[in-house]
DNA sequence: CTAATATATTCCCATATCGGAATATGTCAA
DNA sequence: TTGACATATTCCGATATGGGAATATATTAG
Protein backbone atom coordinates (compact mmCIF):
# COMPACT_ATOMS: atom_id res chain seq x y z
CA UNK A 1 0.00 0.00 0.00
CA UNK A 2 0.90 3.70 -0.26
CA UNK A 3 -0.50 6.67 0.76
CA UNK A 4 -3.88 7.11 1.33
CA UNK A 5 -5.85 8.67 -1.28
CA UNK A 6 -6.21 12.20 -1.31
CA UNK A 7 -10.14 11.75 -1.30
CA UNK A 8 -10.35 8.98 0.97
CA UNK A 9 -11.42 11.43 3.58
CA UNK A 10 -11.44 14.98 4.65
CA UNK A 11 -8.51 15.11 6.87
CA UNK A 12 -6.77 13.40 3.38
CA UNK A 13 -8.18 16.24 1.18
CA UNK A 14 -7.67 19.16 3.28
CA UNK A 15 -3.94 18.22 3.87
CA UNK A 16 -3.04 20.04 0.83
CA UNK A 17 -2.85 23.55 1.44
CA UNK A 18 -4.16 25.10 -1.70
CA UNK A 19 -7.75 22.96 -1.04
CA UNK A 20 -7.88 24.78 2.61
CA UNK A 21 -7.05 28.32 0.29
CA UNK A 22 -10.19 27.56 -1.51
CA UNK A 23 -12.13 26.11 1.19
CA UNK A 24 -11.24 29.61 3.19
CA UNK A 25 -12.15 31.73 0.04
CA UNK A 26 -15.37 30.35 -0.93
CA UNK A 27 -16.28 29.95 2.74
CA UNK A 28 -17.45 33.43 2.70
CA UNK A 29 -19.80 33.13 -0.31
CA UNK A 30 -20.13 30.50 -2.82
CA UNK A 31 -17.80 31.19 -6.17
CA UNK A 32 -17.10 30.19 -9.19
CA UNK A 33 -14.38 28.63 -10.85
CA UNK A 34 -12.76 31.73 -12.48
CA UNK A 35 -13.09 33.69 -8.80
CA UNK A 36 -11.54 31.00 -6.99
CA UNK A 37 -8.63 31.10 -9.81
CA UNK A 38 -8.48 34.86 -9.89
CA UNK A 39 -8.39 34.88 -6.38
CA UNK A 40 -6.07 32.64 -5.57
CA UNK A 41 -3.66 32.92 -8.77
CA UNK A 42 -3.61 29.69 -9.69
CA UNK A 43 -3.97 27.75 -13.23
CA UNK A 44 -7.53 26.31 -13.84
CA UNK A 45 -7.06 22.92 -14.43
CA UNK A 46 -5.33 22.91 -10.81
CA UNK A 47 -8.49 24.23 -8.93
CA UNK A 48 -10.91 21.85 -10.67
CA UNK A 49 -8.98 19.41 -9.71
CA UNK A 50 -8.61 20.35 -6.44
CA UNK A 51 -12.56 21.00 -6.63
CA UNK A 52 -12.96 17.51 -7.80
CA UNK A 53 -11.25 16.01 -4.43
CA UNK A 54 -12.90 18.43 -2.43
CA UNK A 55 -16.40 17.56 -4.09
CA UNK A 56 -15.56 13.86 -3.61
CA UNK A 57 -15.06 14.05 -0.44
CA UNK A 58 -18.44 16.39 0.52
CA UNK A 59 -15.99 19.46 1.68
CA UNK A 60 -18.25 21.29 -1.06
CA UNK A 61 -21.27 21.55 -2.97
CA UNK A 62 -21.86 22.96 -6.38
CA UNK A 63 -24.82 24.39 -8.32
CA UNK A 64 -25.00 25.06 -12.39
CA UNK A 65 -25.87 28.65 -13.27
CA UNK A 66 -25.25 29.03 -17.06
CA UNK A 67 -22.00 27.88 -17.60
CA UNK A 68 -20.51 28.49 -14.39
CA UNK A 69 -19.95 25.80 -11.81
CA UNK A 70 -20.81 27.57 -7.92
CA UNK A 71 -18.91 25.93 -5.69
CA UNK A 72 -19.81 26.09 -1.86
CA UNK A 73 -18.24 24.90 1.59
CA UNK A 74 -20.45 22.50 3.39
CA UNK A 75 -19.18 22.90 6.50
CA UNK A 76 -20.66 20.11 8.35
CA UNK A 77 -18.05 17.70 6.52
CA UNK A 78 -15.15 19.48 8.55
CA UNK A 79 -17.05 19.11 11.84
CA UNK A 80 -14.61 15.83 12.06
CA UNK A 81 -11.48 17.54 11.88
CA UNK A 82 -12.96 19.64 14.29
CA UNK A 83 -14.39 16.96 16.79
CA UNK A 84 -11.27 14.97 16.67
CA UNK A 85 -8.75 18.22 17.17
CA UNK A 86 -11.29 19.28 20.27
CA UNK A 87 -10.14 16.34 22.47
CA UNK A 88 -6.93 17.77 22.77
CA UNK A 89 -8.23 20.94 23.70
CA UNK A 90 -8.05 20.49 27.43
CA UNK A 91 -4.73 19.61 26.82
CA UNK A 92 -3.10 23.07 25.40
CA UNK A 93 -5.52 25.40 27.37
CA UNK A 94 -3.59 23.43 30.40
CA UNK A 95 -0.40 23.94 29.09
CA UNK A 96 -1.27 27.83 28.24
CA UNK A 97 -2.11 28.07 32.06
CA UNK A 98 0.72 26.90 33.30
CA UNK A 99 3.33 28.87 30.95
CA UNK A 100 1.37 31.78 32.29
CA UNK A 101 1.69 31.07 35.97
CA UNK A 102 5.21 30.77 35.61
CA UNK A 103 5.76 34.26 33.74
CA UNK A 104 3.95 35.55 36.58
CA UNK A 105 6.11 33.48 39.32
CA UNK A 106 9.18 34.69 37.54
CA UNK A 107 7.97 38.68 37.03
CA UNK A 108 6.99 38.60 40.82
CA UNK A 109 3.79 38.33 41.34
CA UNK B 1 5.87 18.66 -7.53
CA UNK B 2 4.13 15.55 -6.40
CA UNK B 3 2.06 15.93 -2.87
CA UNK B 4 3.44 17.52 -0.04
CA UNK B 5 5.09 15.66 2.52
CA UNK B 6 4.23 14.06 5.48
CA UNK B 7 6.87 15.71 7.38
CA UNK B 8 5.69 19.57 5.88
CA UNK B 9 2.88 20.29 8.85
CA UNK B 10 0.93 18.82 10.83
CA UNK B 11 -1.67 18.53 8.59
CA UNK B 12 -0.49 16.35 6.48
CA UNK B 13 1.37 13.95 9.87
CA UNK B 14 -2.62 13.83 10.66
CA UNK B 15 -3.99 12.52 7.62
CA UNK B 16 -2.64 8.95 8.58
CA UNK B 17 -5.51 7.38 10.31
CA UNK B 18 -2.85 5.04 12.19
CA UNK B 19 -0.97 8.30 13.58
CA UNK B 20 -3.80 9.41 14.80
CA UNK B 21 -4.96 6.57 16.05
CA UNK B 22 -1.30 7.00 18.37
CA UNK B 23 -1.97 10.41 19.04
CA UNK B 24 -5.37 9.18 20.56
CA UNK B 25 -3.83 6.63 22.44
CA UNK B 26 -0.51 8.88 23.77
CA UNK B 27 -2.86 11.64 24.90
CA UNK B 28 -4.18 9.67 28.21
CA UNK B 29 -0.08 9.63 29.20
CA UNK B 30 3.10 9.01 28.11
CA UNK B 31 3.79 5.70 26.41
CA UNK B 32 6.51 3.19 25.23
CA UNK B 33 6.54 2.30 21.50
CA UNK B 34 6.24 -1.29 22.34
CA UNK B 35 2.86 0.13 24.36
CA UNK B 36 1.86 1.35 21.46
CA UNK B 37 2.97 -1.80 19.45
CA UNK B 38 0.16 -3.94 21.71
CA UNK B 39 -2.54 -1.70 22.22
CA UNK B 40 -3.00 -0.89 18.59
CA UNK B 41 -1.44 -3.93 16.88
CA UNK B 42 0.98 -2.80 14.78
CA UNK B 43 4.29 -3.44 13.41
CA UNK B 44 7.17 -2.25 15.44
CA UNK B 45 9.08 -0.59 12.87
CA UNK B 46 5.71 0.86 11.52
CA UNK B 47 5.20 2.50 14.81
CA UNK B 48 9.18 3.84 14.92
CA UNK B 49 8.28 5.42 11.63
CA UNK B 50 4.99 6.65 11.94
CA UNK B 51 6.89 8.20 16.22
CA UNK B 52 9.23 9.69 13.67
CA UNK B 53 6.98 11.68 11.80
CA UNK B 54 4.86 13.20 14.11
CA UNK B 55 8.16 14.04 16.09
CA UNK B 56 9.48 15.73 13.18
CA UNK B 57 6.38 17.83 12.75
CA UNK B 58 6.48 18.52 16.48
CA UNK B 59 3.48 16.88 17.49
CA UNK B 60 5.35 14.55 20.03
CA UNK B 61 7.95 14.94 22.55
CA UNK B 62 10.06 11.81 23.79
CA UNK B 63 12.33 11.02 26.41
CA UNK B 64 14.41 7.92 27.18
CA UNK B 65 13.89 5.76 30.12
CA UNK B 66 16.08 2.89 30.18
CA UNK B 67 15.82 0.83 26.75
CA UNK B 68 12.44 2.28 26.59
CA UNK B 69 11.45 5.49 24.42
CA UNK B 70 8.43 7.51 26.31
CA UNK B 71 6.58 9.40 24.11
CA UNK B 72 4.20 11.98 25.12
CA UNK B 73 1.87 14.36 22.89
CA UNK B 74 2.77 17.62 22.72
CA UNK B 75 -0.89 18.98 22.44
CA UNK B 76 0.12 22.90 20.99
CA UNK B 77 1.31 21.26 17.93
CA UNK B 78 -2.42 20.42 16.97
CA UNK B 79 -3.98 23.81 18.28
CA UNK B 80 -3.34 25.00 14.63
CA UNK B 81 -5.89 22.40 12.74
CA UNK B 82 -8.43 23.25 15.49
CA UNK B 83 -8.03 27.12 14.75
CA UNK B 84 -8.56 26.52 11.13
CA UNK B 85 -11.69 24.32 11.34
CA UNK B 86 -12.87 26.63 14.14
CA UNK B 87 -13.13 28.85 11.47
CA UNK B 88 -16.18 26.75 10.22
CA UNK B 89 -17.78 26.29 13.23
CA UNK B 90 -20.39 29.04 13.41
CA UNK B 91 -21.30 27.63 9.49
CA UNK B 92 -22.51 24.12 10.30
CA UNK B 93 -24.02 25.43 13.78
CA UNK B 94 -25.91 27.98 11.50
CA UNK B 95 -26.63 24.68 9.39
CA UNK B 96 -28.28 22.45 12.62
CA UNK B 97 -30.31 25.39 13.43
CA UNK B 98 -32.29 25.31 10.31
CA UNK B 99 -32.14 21.62 10.28
CA UNK B 100 -33.94 21.67 13.62
CA UNK B 101 -36.48 24.50 12.96
CA UNK B 102 -37.66 22.48 9.53
CA UNK B 103 -37.99 19.41 11.84
CA UNK B 104 -40.17 21.51 14.37
CA UNK B 105 -42.06 22.71 11.61
CA UNK B 106 -43.07 19.74 10.11
CA UNK B 107 -43.44 17.77 13.13
CA UNK B 108 -46.15 20.63 13.90
CA UNK B 109 -44.65 23.47 16.63
C1' DC C 1 -24.52 26.43 -37.00
C1' DT C 2 -20.36 28.81 -35.20
C1' DA C 3 -17.55 31.28 -32.10
C1' DA C 4 -16.62 32.37 -27.52
C1' DT C 5 -16.64 31.48 -22.75
C1' DA C 6 -16.40 28.43 -18.56
C1' DT C 7 -15.08 24.30 -16.72
C1' DA C 8 -13.49 19.47 -16.74
C1' DT C 9 -10.52 15.75 -18.21
C1' DT C 10 -6.47 13.37 -19.88
C1' DC C 11 -1.66 12.39 -20.30
C1' DC C 12 2.92 12.73 -18.52
C1' DC C 13 6.41 12.58 -14.83
C1' DA C 14 9.17 13.40 -10.67
C1' DT C 15 8.32 12.42 -6.07
C1' DA C 16 7.03 10.71 -1.47
C1' DT C 17 4.48 7.31 0.52
C1' DC C 18 3.40 2.98 3.58
C1' DG C 19 4.00 -1.69 4.59
C1' DG C 20 6.99 -5.73 4.83
C1' DA C 21 11.23 -7.83 5.69
C1' DA C 22 15.65 -7.64 7.23
C1' DT C 23 19.00 -5.52 9.80
C1' DA C 24 21.27 -1.98 12.63
C1' DT C 25 21.76 0.58 16.93
C1' DG C 26 21.43 1.22 21.74
C1' DT C 27 20.93 -0.18 26.56
C1' DC C 28 20.92 -3.22 30.35
C1' DA C 29 21.85 -7.71 32.89
C1' DA C 30 24.83 -11.45 34.12
C1' DT D 1 32.01 -9.65 26.84
C1' DT D 2 27.78 -11.84 25.58
C1' DG D 3 23.03 -12.20 25.13
C1' DA D 4 18.51 -10.30 25.47
C1' DC D 5 15.47 -6.71 24.99
C1' DA D 6 13.73 -2.14 22.93
C1' DT D 7 13.76 0.78 19.24
C1' DA D 8 15.38 2.72 14.80
C1' DT D 9 16.85 2.41 10.05
C1' DT D 10 17.31 0.68 5.41
C1' DC D 11 15.86 -1.38 1.23
C1' DC D 12 12.10 -2.73 -1.61
C1' DG D 13 7.87 -2.11 -4.58
C1' DA D 14 3.19 -0.72 -5.71
C1' DT D 15 0.69 3.35 -5.67
C1' DA D 16 -1.32 8.04 -5.78
C1' DT D 17 0.01 12.53 -6.11
C1' DG D 18 0.02 17.60 -8.11
C1' DG D 19 1.60 20.54 -11.66
C1' DG D 20 1.99 21.51 -16.65
C1' DA D 21 0.29 21.20 -21.13
C1' DA D 22 -3.02 20.02 -24.22
C1' DT D 23 -7.55 18.95 -25.17
C1' DA D 24 -12.45 17.80 -24.37
C1' DT D 25 -17.11 19.05 -22.90
C1' DA D 26 -20.84 22.15 -21.96
C1' DT D 27 -23.41 26.35 -22.33
C1' DT D 28 -24.59 30.69 -24.25
C1' DA D 29 -24.47 34.48 -27.77
C1' DG D 30 -24.99 35.92 -32.41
Amino acid sequence: MARAATTSDAFNAVAEPRRRDILNYIALQERSVSEIVDALELEQPSVSKHLKVLKEVGLVDVRREGRQMLYRVNAMAIRPLWEWTSTFERMWRHQLVRVKEIAEKKSGL
